[in-house]
DNA sequence: CCGCGGGCCTGAGAGC
DNA sequence: TGCTCTCAGGCCCGCG
């Protein structure tokens, strides 16, 4: 499921449930999901507080009043539902669309409140594990991670220098999570299409020759940085006002699906007419390291 | 160090 | 209807 734009919707939906709420009861019914869950996965979570919800590209970090933190990861089919007290006594009321597969539900948490925090993942690709607060800096998982993109730090500036000694296309260049953290398949498809970029552009065209050659700090952004940091910026701040994009797994903590899916302009839409005007191209669709590309060969270059 | 391809899982949908 | 095949929003790992 999930890119920033879901896991930054999920964010939003489980802060008002966990935020100063207290873990009454945590509940692990498995032994792993894409990993083994920690021997004292349950034990550090009990009978803590939540003081406060927050996201690192495509991570959850619940901070705990321990010291601990709760790093959550959703995967590929993820989800997190919030079952209220209230809901509890007249079942239905809310019914969550996948709420038959409980198979699926992997986690629970019981909250102080009375409400309940289920995670469901089919796939099982996601995960969770606890970290101390200070050995965050260390953690393998988010240390190699590069900046937000819609952070301060991501500017046109930083993305040509992140590309100017790269060796591949600007569509894995975008996919890596060293590059900018937070983007997937579908929103790197939909940036660079609004941007008019190939998917197929070297990397290091978003830095200028000189730039290059100006050493390992090198390359000075192009017109077509600049472009694509504010493709970026739009698309996602567009599907985080519209919940997410709901295409197999993605839902809102309250069940309900993200909308940003109506608005793709190529991202699953082979075969249809390009959508800028004048272009009268075709959206196609190929593969490139794996994943499926969606762009329009006429009008991005 | 970098880039690529395989693999991890299950479920949905297409085609026969 | 039911089988088989392909594909899916992510990311770790091992290879060259």
């Amino acid at each position: 499921m999930p890119e920033l734009p879901e896991v930054e919707t999920v964010r939003r939906g489980l802060q008002p449930v966990m935020e100063g709420a207290r873990i009454v009861k945590a509940e692990a019914r498995r032994k792993d999901l894409r990993f083994p869950f920690q021997k004292d996965f349950v034990a550090r979570l009990d009978g803590q507080t939540v003081t406060g919800l927050g996201r690192r590209a495509k991570y959850l970090l619940a901070d705990l009043a321990s010291g601990d933190v709760l790093l959550m990861h959703l995967g590929m089919s993820g989800s997190f539902r919030v079952i209220n007290h209230e809901d509890k006594k007249t079942p239905g009321k809310f019914h969550h669309p996948r709420s038959e597969d409980r198979a699926h539900d992997h986690v629970v948490f019981h909250m102080s409140s009375g409400a309940a925090v289920v995670f469901n993942d089919p796939r099982r690709f996601g995960y969770m594990k606890i970290i101390a607060r200070k050995a965050l800096e260390e953690e393998p998982l988010l240390r190699g991670l590069g900046p937000e993109p819609l952070g301060s730090e991501f500017d046109a500036a930083m993305l040509a220098r992140s590309c100017a000694n790269r060796k591949t296309s600007l569509k894995a260049a975008l996919l890596d999570q060293r590059v900018v953290a937070g983007l997937g398949n579908i929103y790197v498809c939909e940036a660079l299409y609004r941007a008019h970029l190939s998917p197929l552009r070297l990397a290091a065209t978003l830095a200028t020759k000189a730039g290059q050659r100006k050493g390992v700090a090198g390359g000075e952004p192009t017109d077509h940085a600049r472009r694509l940091v504010t493709a970026i910026h739009a698309v996602l701040n567009q599907a985080i006002k519209a919940g997410g994009s709901s295409l197999r797994d993605h839902r809102q903590t309250t069940g309900e699906l993200g909308y940003f899916q109506h608005s793709f302009q190529v991202y699953d839409r082979e075969g249809e007419k390009c959508q800028t005007a004048g272009c009268g191209g075709i959206v196609k669709r190929f593969t490139q390291n794996g994943r499926s590309t969606f762009w329009c060969p006429k009008c991005q270059k």
